[in-house]
DNA sequence: TAATAAAACAGTGAATACACCGATATTTAG
DNA sequence: CTAAATATCGGTGTATTCACTGTTTTATTA
């Protein structure tokens, strides 16, 4: 039996060539085609869900982080592959936390397709060359300082918050993408106003970006 | 004889994407395939040029802007259609004066794709309707809605005011800073919201950002 | 010099953001 | 198994932001 791998990128284009490199593998198929995470969550069937999920990060409605999550709690046998632009390493970090397998870049060929697959078919973990020597060098180098927590790390529910603050979205709309009530949003906020140690909505964009959590092409 | 079409973009992915896509349509077959602009130009045979190049725009070594003028001045017989990532860079218009003939996003579909390159087989100029709609204005002259470039451009004061927006501060503290009341701060922001298409203070960094006018490092 | 754009200023009201106070159920970790 | 952390929700009140309406003065430039 194949291999069942689903494909979760609002691009077009990427996705054919995605789906293009997963089917000439042999042994590999892909059963699910989807935009964002919403749309692949529509698709799924909980009973016989995809064996690997190969996952964008930018995504429009649902991206990618709010989906490793969904995975992560309803479908605990799918393993993600992120497949991203971006390489800066809190973000990859952030992903690995979430629970993701392994992270590949857009420009990776197929041989690497193929590799990064298979390790994790087998539940290996797989990075990308690229990706790797930035996260040794962020564990090694400075493990001693530097990262702002230890204690006051960032949880994923306001690390999703904080993504959306970096929007033209008002809280009351953050809520709603998020399906909590506005008093929950206040909590994420002024938990991160402590944590961050900041006292706006600038603010908290501002620490996103200075520290590479979020890019500014990320920005919409 | 088909039309023959070079794919010119630095992701593997979004290359087979392409490749697949046009080599499926009857008529239509790829001739180049490149990673980036110099790479074009190496594999380019003067004689025998593309009838369309399909153009990246953000790529290393060689870029699609430089490609773009260098094929307007060495193959006048060959068209370029952009294929970006975002809709909204001001970049379109600049690469339109640079003699491009289309604009589509990398989220189209196959028959997007098919309809760009057909009109622009005709020399007729195509954008994605997404795009279209900015530019339409901009290019018509008797136009309200203008567009964040040379056209309708950001004041002295506006300017400053766009850069402390990129704080904590308040507007209060912002105008105390400029030595100007605080309504005459609200009118700066109304101007730029105008100017810049946003709502929100949080749009204002996001553009500052996006634009350039601001960088990750200044960011306090 | 007349027309135009920029810069400065102002009122009102509604929407949003922020600052305190609090709570409970669940999950995670020591 | 207890303690801590997480995720969720609530009330009250103030501060700030935003949207709409204007005027006046000062540069710029055609």
């Amino acid at each position: 039996m194949n291999t069942k791998v689903a494909v979760v990128d609002d691009h077009q284009l990427v996705r054919t060539g995605l789906v293009q490199m997963v089917q000439s593998l042999p042994g590999w198929e892909v059963t699910i085609e989807a935009a964002n995470g919403k749309d692949f969550i529509d698709q799924t069937n909980l009973l016989s869900p995809p064996d690997i999920v190969l996952l964008d990060i930018r995504m429009p409605i649902m991206d990618g982080y709010e989906t490793a999550l969904w995975i992560r709690s309803h479908l605990p046998e799918t393993r993600v592959l992120v497949v991203s632009m971006v390489s800066r390493e809190p973000a990859v970090i952030r992903m690995l936390r979430m629970g993701v397998y392994g992270f590949i870049t857009k420009n990776s060929t197929q041989a690497e397709l193929h590799q990064a697959l298979s390790r994790i078919q087998q539940k290996q973990f797989h990075v990308n060359e690229l990706v790797g020597n930035r996260i040794f060098h962020y564990f090694s180098e400075n493990s001693t300082e530097q990262l702002p927590d230890e204690k006051n790390t960032i949880t994923d529910r306001e690390f999703i918050f904080l993504r959306k603050c970096c929007s033209e979205l008002t809280y009351r709309q953050i809520a709603k993408e998020m399906y909590v009530s506005p008093r929950t949003i206040d909590t994420y906020r002024d938990h991160l106003f402590e944590k961050l140690q900041v006292r706006t909505r600038v603010g908290l964009v501002i620490y996103a970006l200075r520290s590479g959590l979020i890019e500014v092409d990320d920005l919409v």
